[in-house]
DNA sequence: TTCCATATTGGAACGGCGCTCCAGATGTGT
DNA sequence: ACACATCTGGAGCGCCGTTCCAATATGGAA
């Protein structure tokens, strides 16, 4: 025999944790939620069912490693700069990611509110939770200050996410702001006048720029209510 | 024959989508998403799926009638007071709603971001927007305002509902929070070190005062952004 | 009252899902 | 070379949402 051992040589790379998550976010950006099937996995990694449960307890934990790998490389960015333009670049990570992965702004929210516990939540808490420290936020008042930004953030952007998702591939995202307001519009104008009132607007600003409105808001009652914090 | 006519005599109430509706709730309420079934909605109902199929196009939209139902109900209630107050109300209204259904939660938050053009989205948009007016915003940033509000009260009242759901039925609601925050305090100390000093706030407070306080805290930046408006 | 078109019902069945089970292949320490 | 732990993947189970359709109730016209 040769001096190197003649070893191994699987047909295919070994699986691991790491490309069964990977692959399962290939098919959630591919197909939305419900492309993640063991079916189409096990097909994907030309294995079985049983392969991929040895790596992974179940659907559940797989979705909450497959939102927690995306979200670990949205927050990876480094920024410097004013508390305020870096809670700003925060934002915009996890707009920009939600806004790239669409099913990740189900994933955040179900997982936020259902298990606090797993690895997203701190990720996220901590992230912002230091750039309002750096505001001049009084500690007993970070927690609240950080749950607003927080809650804002992934709201919004998942709202923005599904504007640009639910029309078709190539339909003028206008379209369907145009669509959703419209239908608000139709509403009884008695019952729902003020509801009518801001789909007009909503569809004027672009999407940047009105999440960072609403950044700024949150940000100005920071600084109302905490004087003192440089911004 | 007597004066009255025989007729009708049903076995059981006829069947309709109220019926349907209130049976779903009922299911959610007691058994959480998944105790919601086709199967054992027919069996509850005394029928086949084919009935109820005929007056419930299928399982979202059933799930978006009883999201709409629950929503509608918690709305309901006027209340008169200084704008503030009236946020207040509104806002722990749906707190209130949420921690009843604990189901609620993921279901606003999935369809506000998955579908703004249903009903729910309107009904809150509306219900939190005329406060938001009442506060003198200027009407360019109505949605801005609302839109903030609306996201943090979803959010905050979510993840609080999560909290007093995940432990056993009989253990004390703090003991959930204490394995949070105890969790959460596990983590590694110099990664994760503004979270930790979260995670002792967070237990200490009362729900509700801690989930107004960032409800002030936003009121707090439309005063501060669009001063001249009574509070 | 009789009759019939229409509205409504519920049971059988289908395909696909997450998941379990387990016999075998593969790799490792002695 | 052998025994043992790790890892694989195919067969199949129970449950899901949904469809199909023959049977039944209903209400107006004759």
């Amino acid at each position: 025999m040769a001096t190197g051992t003649r070893r191994a040589q699987r047909r295919t790379e070994a699986l691991s944790r790491e490309r069964i998550v990977e692959a399962a976010v290939e098919l959630l950006d591919a197909a939305g939620e419900s492309g993640l099937t063991f079916r189409v996995l096990t097909e994907r990694l030309a294995t079985g069912p049983g392969a991929i449960y040895w790596h992974v307890a179940n659907k559940g934990e797989l979705l909450v490693a497959a939102t927690d790998a995306v979200v670990a490389d949205a927050l990876a960015a480094e920024s410097a700069g004013s508390p305020r333009e870096e809670v700003h670049a925060v934002a915009l990570g996890l707009f920009s990611a939600i806004d790239a992965h669409p099913w990740l702004a189900a994933q955040l929210l179900l997982q936020l509110s259902r298990s606090p516990g797993g690895p997203v939540t701190p990720r996220i808490l901590e992230s912002l939770g230091r750039r309002v420290r750096a505001l001049g936020v009084p500690e007993e008042h970070w927690f609240t200050a950080t749950s607003v930004l927080m809650h804002y953030v992934l709201g919004a952007a998942g709202q923005n996410a599904a504007n640009s998702q639910v029309t078709e591939p190539d339909a003028d995202r206008a379209e369907f702001l145009a669509a959703t307001a419209e239908a608000w519009e139709a509403l009884d104008p008695a019952e729902y006048e003020t509801t009518r009132a801001m789909a007009g607007q909503m569809s004027e600003h672009d999407d940047r720029e009105q999440f960072l409105a609403g950044i700024d808001l949150v940000l100005a009652g920071v600084a109302a209510l905490y004087p003192g914090g440089r911004a």
